[in-house]
DNA sequence: TTCTGAGCCAATCACCGGGCTCCCT
DNA sequence: AGGGAGCCCGGTGATTGGCTCAGAA
């Protein structure tokens, strides 16, 4: 009958040194605390557990054991929060050097109804580099 | 000397500091998705970047509050401040208890003996 | 609730997103931009590998007929010339793969 | 059916964490 | 005085490719 130690620190899975890194890569990022370091880290490791949990359900909708980009984006479709600012770190569907005929595949599907109340619009100035993977059908 | 450098082409971030390990990436989603299932490489790169982004987007809005404070360093406060702020309500409550323990834990370590 | 255009591309329909991230969203975009001119933080190819000196390693390290790494058993050498069946730890070349 | 592409091994070594000191708040 | 950045150092797990057959197509 053995659960756990004593003093058993709890400790994020990912190395927190390396979280660091990537949080101080924005420059205007000055001190860190350590303790929002761990909070960081923490829940980097929970948006990565329920990317998994979600992008596993959409595989095993679509039959597949294997998880491909398709299903990362179908997954992250269903929660808003985490749909809109992936929306530049998501490739897009296809895009390789000559596409057939398809010329609607720009960002993940946009909302094609009308925008509910309280929306903006503004104009853009950047676009994510166009990313070159192995073309995919989408579903 | 025969030594050689990691001296590429322009890019003055190294990769392996801009995301999170290949292989604890990959553990820890093995321990969700359902043991015979795989993942495919892009799916893999992917991940990792999402990860960095969300790492960078939280730290971003945190950092702003800290601004508005005129203060210099980013808190646990300000961490969960930005998940309310930015959607993730979810993840205040686990977050809470992972600081509390984390907090337990420093002080006993802090604290040799009694 | 509510949700705000994001400035795609102009000419295109506008996506819009959730109102609560909308400044953030902007300000990490920006944030990027700047950090791709400064830092040349290259976000199109990656390397085929992080490290040469690994990279090497795992060219020169012993292979099993699959392809696999294999034990360094340089130990069975030595006791190859001492005579002797290995009895133990004697690492059997299963060609079961079982995933 | 055809054939692409991901898992599988474990040894080195780059990196992580846990000490220091120094500085700023 | 508190605590975080920036060193250094030692121990250690992430990195890594060729072949096979799941499983995508």
């Amino acid at each position: 009958m053995e659960e756990e130690e004593f003093g058993e620190a709890i400790r994020p899975e990912f190395p927190t040194g390396r979280v660091k890194k990537i949080m101080k890569l924005d420059k205007d990022i000055g001190k860190v605390n350590s303790e929002a370091l761990f909070l960081v880290s923490c829940a980097t490791e929970l948006f990565l557990k329920l990317l998994a949990e979600k992008s596993a359900e959409s595989a095993a909708e679509k039959k597949r054991k294997t998880v491909k980009l398709e299903h990362i984006r179908m997954a992250v479709k269903r929660h808003r929060s985490i749909s809109d600012f992936l929306l530049d770190s998501l490739p897009l569907p296809s895009q390789p050097s000559d596409a057939p005929a398809k010329d609607e595949n720009r960002t993940r599907a946009v909302v094609d109804k009308v925008a509910p109340e309280g929306t903006r619009r503004i104009d853009d100035f950047f676009r994510r580099s166009t990313k070159t993977k192995s073309a995919e059908t989408e579903s | 000397t025969a030594n050689n450098n990691e001296q590429n082409q322009q890019c003055l971030v190294r990769e392996q500091d801009q995301y999170m390990p290949m292989a604890n990436v990959i553990r820890i989603m093995k321990r969700i998705l359902p043991s015979h299932a795989k993942i495919s490489d892009d799916t893999k790169e992917t991940i990792q970047e999402c990860v960095s982004e969300y790492i960078s987007f939280i730290t971003s809005e945190a950092n702003e509050r800290c601004q508005r404070e005129q203060r210099k360093t980013v808190t646990a406060e300000d961490v969960l401040w930005a998940m309310g702020k930015l959607g993730f309500d979810d993840y205040i409550e686990p977050l809470t208890v992972f600081l509390n323990r984390y907090r337990e834990s420093e002080s006993i370590r802090t604290e040799p003996m009694l | 609730y509510s949700r705000m255009a994001l400035p795609l591309a102009m000419a295109e329909e506008p996506v819009y997103v959730n109102a609560k991230q909308y400044h953030g969203i902007l300000r990490r975009r920006q944030s990027r931009a700047k950090a791709e001119v400064e830092n040349k933080i290259s976000r199109s190819q990656r390397k085929p590998y992080l490290h040469e000196s690994r990279h090497l390693h795992a060219m020169r390290r012993e292979r099993g007929c699959g392809g696999r790494f294999l034990s360094k058993n340089k130990k069975a050498e030595a006791s190859s010339l001492l005579d002797d069946d290995d009895g133990e730890g004697s690492n059997i070349s299963l060609g079961s793969e079982s995933m």
